[in-house]
DNA sequence: CTGAAAGCGCTTACAG
DNA sequence: CTGAAAGCGCTTACAG
């Protein structure tokens, strides 16, 4: 058989790639009709396509992606930058990229700044962080990427950070407030209100608060939702129960104990995070107050190590996945049509509270509502 | 100023991009002269480059590096599998394979598995796994990556799953045992005799231990360091001290009781993770035992949670930074030059034990050597 | 030192 | 239904 020797010859050139032209070649057909095949044209014969299917199959044969790109213009590739791939949200939400890239043809070219590796704590200084944003987004322009996901190490706004771009961008676990960008996270707000509105059902009326940095744009939101789930349930605000906390385990010790040393303590406390939430439960140690049964306790963030916390931390799980997911698609919609309007430029996907087992009921008086 | 207008124009289509020819055409030279300034050639006059890059610079023209891909058959692309990006040790691998990659023009195309998503605990389940990895690598050579490096959940032997590349491949985070593989792990043995050294360093002569899976590589290498340390340190074996785990946190509360309620304790516990610890840790906690006080622990993996522990624990360290940069540098050697025969083919890095509050020093009679 | 031309491996009107 | 040919945006001998 012809194809068979053609075939032998080729494979004793070291990683030898065949063409098309080759493929044609021993299926006697046209590049045309190869790439058409290829291609699932429906102009191409039957008998036709099960020949060059044969050779393609017996050769192995696999088309380069990249001369097809040229030609159309579309790599089927998507940039993601992101601040650190360290960071514990980070790797979640390329997952959920990921998973909805693979469905649908398309990969991922990653780009990691490392931020917190280059920048230690200084991660803010704007300066030197513009830079290595610029260059990132360069590298994947002239890397022909049809689209670019930006996926910040924390919550906050980078507006006006990246310029004017030939393709589309959409910004997750960041903002940005630009007219024509799209950013998809998480609902601070209502995931606060939740976690209160569960305590509430658990019958505690007297509810503290950790937030993080009180500046914060979560702080203020989580904040946000606890009063409204107060008000809704009519309950009262007492200040002496909000403490401002700085996101470290450090903090959630200290005020955790100013507030379990209050004269009228609160019988539930909400920490803004898991970090701080182990430092309430090392402030319960110290105390001899034990969680749940002396003060119940929940987080934010559903960190992996809550689950080992001692008792493992009820907590509100975050939608990293599903971001990534939401982000990836609403990027795709614009890819294929720019102006596909029924996305939300400021997506807040739902958290989920994941119920463990510091968080105890407490009996209430029938006259209270909800 | 006539390249003023052109741009201008050129501004107006929406997206448009410059090809070398706008450029040639602006700089009034030929493509083969732009190409030439684009690539550091010597041998165009200092007056044309200048020429050339002023136009470079008012049009912020960035080359395909597609189309340079097609005609000079390197992508500078590396293919990242990993098994699954969720995996504690993944993401500090990618970084080191991404701060490598940065440095030398190359990039990463991510490929992940999502293996536990997928399969579950059935991520042994050989028949679907071998199906997806060979799915990412057709994918990959058909996106005409230089090389691919391979990142397992966890340490294992995958010898024969992948079959000959026209690529180099090199393994991390497992082993493949082929006569042409490359792999870099950490070294099992060498870390287990740091840590038992380390302990009897601190006066310890009794010292339990808790494995993982019995059967595991990384159990039985971890054993003879372990061995090996009490040999040279003249110290007797004792059955008793060694209890065969899970690598669950639940096992090393079981096995921790069981070690600390034997007549005669241990008065220190290596358990061969950070999660075993944790559990550790529990039971000392319902016996009463205060660690480091009435036992010292030392974990392995170095997970973040270990820090978070009470007390917080020493443990060795994982190079996974080294891992993922000692990879892709064996990679880009063989990238470059097939034969460059000084890479290890199985390459081992160091741990290094990160001291934490778990171990406490012993007074020891000085008649004991070491 | 510079340019004309061929070619990398595909796709896509277009003609037949 | 099939094929010849042009072209995507670069690079690279080669000639001058």
């Amino acid at each position: 058989m012809k194809a068979r020797e053609i075939i032998n010859r080729l494979k004793l050139i070291e990683g030898a790639h065949l063409n098309i032209k080759e493929i044609s070649k021993l299926a006697q057909v046209s590049t045309a009709t190869v790439s058409n095949v290829l291609n699932n044209s429906p102009k191409v014969a039957q008998a036709t396509r099960e020949r060059v299917l044969r050779v393609i199959r017996e050769t192995q044969y696999r088309p380069s992606t990249i001369a097809k790109s040229l030609k159309v213009k579309r790599t089927n590739l998507i940039g993601v930058i992101s601040e650190d791939i360290t960071v514990f949200n980070t790797p979640e939400i390329i997952n959920g990229i990921d998973e909805y890239t693979e469905n649908h043809g398309f990969h991922i070219i990653l780009n990691n700044l490392r931020l917190y590796q280059r920048l230690g704590n200084h991660y803010a200084d704007t300066a030197k962080y513009r830079n290595f944003i610029a260059e990132a987004v360069q590298i994947l322009l002239s890397r022909q990427v049809d689209g670019i996901i930006y996926i910040g190490a924390h919550s906050r706004d980078i507006s006006g950070i990246i310029e004017h771009l030939p393709v589309p961008i959409v910004y997750t676990y960041c903002y940005s407030a630009g007219a024509e960008d799209y950013a998809v996270n998480y609902d601070d707000e209502a995931a606060a209100y939740d976690a209160i509105q569960y305590l509430i059902d658990a019958g505690h009326r007297k509810i503290g608060v950790i937030s993080g940095l009180y500046d914060s744009l979560q702080s203020q939101a989580r904040f946000k939702g606890y009063q409204r789930a107060l008000l809704d349930y009519k309950l009262l605000f007492n200040p002496a129960y909000l403490k401002a906390g700085d996101w470290e385990r450090e903090s959630g010790h200290a005020l955790g104990k100013e507030l379990l040393t209050l004269p009228d303590p609160p019988t539930a406390i909400f920490a803004m995070n898991d970090l701080m939430a182990g430092g309430v439960i090392d402030a319960a140690n110290e105390l001899g107050i034990a969680v749940p049964e002396g003060v119940s306790l929940i987080g934010f963030d559903n960190r992996e190590c809550s689950k080992f916390f001692a008792p493992p931390l009820t907590t509100m799980a975050l939608p990293l996945n599903e971001m990534g997911k939401q982000a990836v698609q609403i990027l795709m919609n614009r890819i294929v049509g720019p102006q596909s309007a029924t996305d939300a430029h400021d997506d807040r996907l739902k958290c989920t509270l994941v119920e463990r087992q510091s968080v105890a009921k407490r009996v209430v008086s029938a006259a209270m509502p909800g």
